[in-house]
Formats: C-alpha cells, sequence, structure tokens
DNA sequence: CGCATTTTTTCATATAGTGCAATGATTGAG
DNA sequence: CTCAATCATTGCACTATATGAAAAAATGCG
C-alpha cells in the first residue's frame, strides 16, 4: 500500500470522524461542511471528494454487504440446505472474516451512529433507506436460490424476516450492559450474534418453511 | 369548508401537481423550486410554505395510514380476532372510507410516482423510508395489541410481514394491464386488493400462528 | 365599509453541492 | 537522482436549497 492510498485512507477516516464528533457535540444541524473540512484541516472542497454529502459523512455507510462468495454459497443452497439457517449464515457473513480490533472498532462505530440518530430523527430516513436497499439485495439473492422471481412474493416475505431478525438485533445491541472501552469488542460481537440467534430462533417458530 | 382552506388545498395540489408534470417532463434534477412556482403562479417561498422540500412535492407522502379509529379495533383484537385477518383489515382501511371518483385520483397520483421513482433512483431512499415509518408505527400497534413490548422480536415480525405485503400489492399494481384513465379507477381499487388478497394468503402459508 | 387575521411576497442570508483550472505532492521510469 | 506523468488538494465562481423577517396583499367578520 503506497503513501498516497494511505494518506487518502487517513483522510477519509478523519473527516468521517470529524464528522461523527461533530454531529454529537453541536448536533447535525448545527454543524457546516466547513466546520468539518476544517476540524480535518482540509478544504471544503476536498471534504465531496471524499463524501457525496453531509449526510453521508455522519451516518456511515449502513449495515455492511455480505461478499459475492458468501452470496454464491447461499445462492447454491448452501452451506446446510435449510433455508433459515443458510440465511442467517449468509447475513452474519461479514461479521466471519476480520480480526477483533477491526471489528470492536466499527461496532464502536455503529453504537455512536445509533445513539445520533436516535437524538437526531431527521437522520433516520438515511438509515432506513440503507436497510432497504439491503432486504433488495437480500430478496434477490433468495429469489435466485429458489429459483423464483425476484418480483414474488415468497423471496420478498423471506428476505423482510431476515432483514426484521438483523436490525432486530442492531436495535437491541448495547441496550443492556453498559460494556465501553476497547476490552469490550468481543463482548459486543459475541452479544450481536447472540441477539442474531434469538432473532432466528423467533423466526423459526414462526415460520413454515415449505408450501 | 370556507375559502381560506378551500384556497390552500388548491395552491397545495396547483404545486404538488406541477412539481410531478416537471420532474417527469424534465428529470427531477432539472427542475427547480423556482420553476415548480412559476407553474404552480407563486412565489418559491411560498412554496416552502406548502412543502419543506423539493423531494416532499415531487416523491408525496407514501403509504396511506390508518386512522385512529381501524387502529384502536385493530389493538382490541378487532374485528375477527385472527391476527393476519386484522393485519390485512388494518392495514387496506385506507382504500375503505373515500369515494371511487378520490381513490382513483390517489391510486393514478401512486402510478406516476412509482414510474417517476423507476426512472429516477435517488428519489428511492424518501419512499423507502416512508415504508419504513409506517412499518414502525405497525409494529408498534401489533406489539399493543399482543400485549408485548414494541422492542420485542414478534411484533416487529408481523410488522415487516405485513408491510411485506403492502409493498408487493403496490409495486405490482398497473404492472399488468395498461387501463388508463377515469374508467379504470374501480379496476384499479379492485386490482390492488387482488394483489392484497394474494399476498396475504402467501403470508398464511408461510406464517405459523403461535408459539 | 373598515378592521383583524392569515397568507403571500419581497428581500437578505446561510449553507449545500458542483465544475474548472491551477497548484503541489507522489510516483515510477530512465 | 531527475524528470515527467499522475493524482490529490485547493481556491474560485456559481447555482440551488432552505429559512427568517417584515412588508404587502387577500380574506373573513362585524
Amino acid at each position: 500500500m503506497g503513501l498516497r492510498e494511505r494518506k487518502k485512507a487517513t483522510t477519509r477516516r478523519a473527516l468521517q470522524r470529524a464528522a461523527v464528533r461533530l454531529a454529537v457535540e453541536h448536533g447535525s444541524e448545527h454543524v457546516t461542511v466547513d466546520d468539518i473540512a476544517a476540524a480535518a484541516d482540509v478544504s471544503k472542497r476536498t471534504f465531496f471528494n471524499y463524501f457525496s454529502s453531509k449526510e453521508e459523512a455522519i451516518v456511515g455507510d449502513g449495515p455492511p454487504r455480505p461478499d459475492d462468495e458468501a452470496r454464491a454459497i447461499f445462492v447454491a443452497r448452501g452451506p446446510t440446505g435449510d433455508l433459515l439457517d443458510d440465511l442467517k449464515i449468509f447475513l452474519i457473513s461479514p461479521l466471519a472474516g476480520s480480526d477483533a480490533e477491526d471489528l470492536g472498532q466499527r461496532l464502536a462505530d455503529v453504537h455512536e451512529r445509533k445513539r445520533l440518530v436516535q437524538h437526531e430523527p431527521h437522520l433516520a430516513p438515511r438509515v432506513m433507506a440503507a436497510f432497504a436497499d439491503m432486504e433488495r439485495y437480500v430478496g434477490e439473492s433468495v429469489a435466485e436460490r429458489l429459483g423464483e422471481d425476484s418480483d414474488d412474493i415468497r423471496p420478498q416475505i423471506v428476505a423482510s424476516l431476515g432483514i426484521t431478525a438483523m436490525r432486530f438485533s442492531m436495535r437491541r445491541l448495547h441496550t443492556h450492559a453498559a460494556s465501553e472501552g476497547s476490552a469490550g469488542a468481543r463482548d459486543d460481537v459475541s452479544e450481536l450474534r447472540g441477539l442474531f440467534d434469538q432473532a432466528f430462533d423467533a423466526l423459526r417458530r414462526t415460520f413454515r418453511p415449505a408450501a
């Protein structure tokens, strides 16, 4: 990785961190792009080279998507053959690969943004839209697996159930224990997995697999 | 209804119609608020007295919400006692009251906006957010009916299934027959009801009512 | 009609977001 | 090392969104 790319990554992180921090401190409405750029020591124009809008920098990218490999396995009826089990594995796959350090950092970011959105409801639409987009992606994957059209009702039902489980988990995350700091990174991950298991157990109970 | 309120309603409709028409004609990116205001013969500032953003005027309000009466019936386990049947009635209740004339007009608007969003994907997030908001509302109603907390998983599952049925119906509406004009108003309504029935039949087949 | 209320308009202003050309740093080839 | 190509950053100009405040116009009522 060359110096150029490293600097770009640093700048991007700096901008994003500044955006979130300032939004938490003063409320996102009272933070201008100029403020964010100044806090990250770049020009306003540079900010827009990295983010296409202020909200994008503050809210972030939404839930992480499974990669193409995980999608291929899911579409090919793998790895277990059971629809719900495989859907669960498919959805949680982005949390599988990376190391605990990085993962904990991302979950901490999720946590901070969650609080931000709760305090500022006008940010919610963007988050909701991100989930809706994810749901469309999952729906198409399910349709492909089932050999049906993505306009059919069944793939949409299955996708919405999966996304509901996901939202439930992320919503519940951190609402109980107030475990903070870097030591809680692994705890966060296992808590998220636990909630995910819990949600899918509930799905299993209310879902009748075949027609 | 006094002259004042009638005029306000007229102005609002004029602005909304102008917004949609111009967006269809030239693409929403190439339509400015000044254009819309000029087409409706009001000042730009007046536009913002009616709509808080350009997108709000173009995309509209999203799916119509059940009124408090319908919600009260649903929460009180009415009218049939069966969860899915009652959910269906609850969700479709906004289409029950008004006359066919007005209803057909609204469905025509839905149709036009649907095409608009399909051609301009950047409008999609707003629509998705509207559905997500509706889903939250339904989830809270279901939780109240079941005597559970709206943070619990079951109300969220039920709500997401209901909204999925709704989205499926609105998505499929008008994709088959190209029936246009005022004569098709009643047909549209019955087609929508048919699709809604179909979706809920599918839900019934995949849903196991009690734990 | 004449007065009170509400709506519309005019004007000023702040901020978001984009295109373009110039500048300066990073890189890789010779 | 040196030079040339590449790429990020920046400043500047400009358009559009959105809001606030006060003047001006329209409306409702006695």
